[in-house]
DNA sequence: TGAGATACATACTGGTTGGTATGTTTGATG
DNA sequence: CATCAAACATACCAACCAGTATGTATCTCA
């Protein structure tokens, strides 16, 4: 593939991904992605086989990367996990108050969406949370050995809880479109978080 | 209007409500909630005047009325805040792992889809997730009253961020399409409502 | 018993959808 | 320079969508 037709398929998987993240993947338009970037039919089926295929490319390619400047980098910082989480979280938060909270998080809202009617999607998006989860996991099990996290708890099952919570808290600001309130869950995060330090 | 007419109208709104729970709202189809019920499209346009005002009247008369009795019910009862709480979220469990956890909850699907792109939609799922907090909230004021909820939490915060959680925890175990995952996550949020405790 | 409203039923429409068939242009390679 | 595949472009299609126009039972009530 030479340097055009790359960045033909880039143009494609970004007006995708701004076109799902609004109106998600089914309602979608594929001429309406193709308005948007002046691509013609012909160019986009050549790169994507169906809208299903583009679908997973924006997964694979997009949202994909992303977290991974979002979440994994910021979790390789060194210092008390607890603040690492919690500086990680705090960045997400504000990444998130730039693009429109309304929009909510990628990764969700295709989970919502698609895990029940198409399995490619479902696998895609448990890979990418088991993926999370683990980073999170990881970061809780060396604070219990460093004795800065509390050795009572499951590293494992309160990873899963924090993703959880997190998730459910860009959920809930999405519905409310509230800046306010997706602090307010902040808050109630960050006091969770304060109380499994050693 | 008479009975014949009352149950057509009660099997359209439970059809549409199937369709919508498994498909969302934009996906879900007219036809398909026709083929299902066997009514035929001039009924269905006879009891609602439009797609949109149909989906309002699922929310309105049926999954408001499905929370009533499995949410606001349940946390009427006497006892404990912490321990009313836990049999409440418990008993949303259950019920949740026989209607097929991979369809996620009804509300939280309406909310993450139709939100952001249209407001009659979003009115409705906040007015019931403020119900749905201040029903938590109220439980923790009571129980800081009575003095087994400690005092040094924010009532109001605090139940927004439980309800955040237990709706991260459903769409968590949605995706994963696994009763285990809800479990493991319903642990993270029983030893968060423990700490609770005065 | 007749008039009018309620409760449907049937057939259709315009618009949009994802997808395809068939072309043309461009760029790499021998 | 010729060749051939990659990279598009245009025009079209069948299927489906929400919605409507128009007709017909049925039920109520004066």
């Amino acid at each position: 593939m030479n340097a055009d037709a790359d960045s033909t398929r880039q143009s494609l998987l970004k007006a995708a991904y701004e076109e799902i993240h609004r109106y998600g993947f089914q309602a979608a338009s594929l001429n309406a992605i193709l308005d948007r970037t002046g691509v013609t039919k012909g160019a986009l089926y050549h790169h994507f086989s169906s809208k299903l295929q583009l679908g997973y490319a924006v997964l694979d390619e997009h949202i994909a990367v992303e977290l991974e400047s979002l979440w994994f980098e910021p979790m390789q910082q060194p210092g008390h996990p607890i603040e690492v989480l919690m500086a990680a979280i705090k960045q997400l938060g504000d990444h998130y108050e730039c693009e429109e909270i309304t929009l909510g998080c990628p990764l969700n809202n295709l989970a919502q969406e698609m895990s029940a009617i198409d399995d490619g999607f479902r696998q895609r998006v448990d890979t990418l949370y088991q993926r999370w989860q683990s980073s999170i996991e990881s970061l809780l099990t060396r604070g219990q050995q460093q004795g800065s996290v509390n050795t009572s708890i499951d590293a494992a099952d309160t990873a899963f809880f924090i993703l959880a919570s997190l998730e459910g808290c860009m959920s809930m600001a999405k519905n409310a479109q509230s800046h306010d309130e997706l602090m307010r869950c902040g808050k109630g995060l960050m006091n969770y978080l304060n109380s499994l330090r050693a």
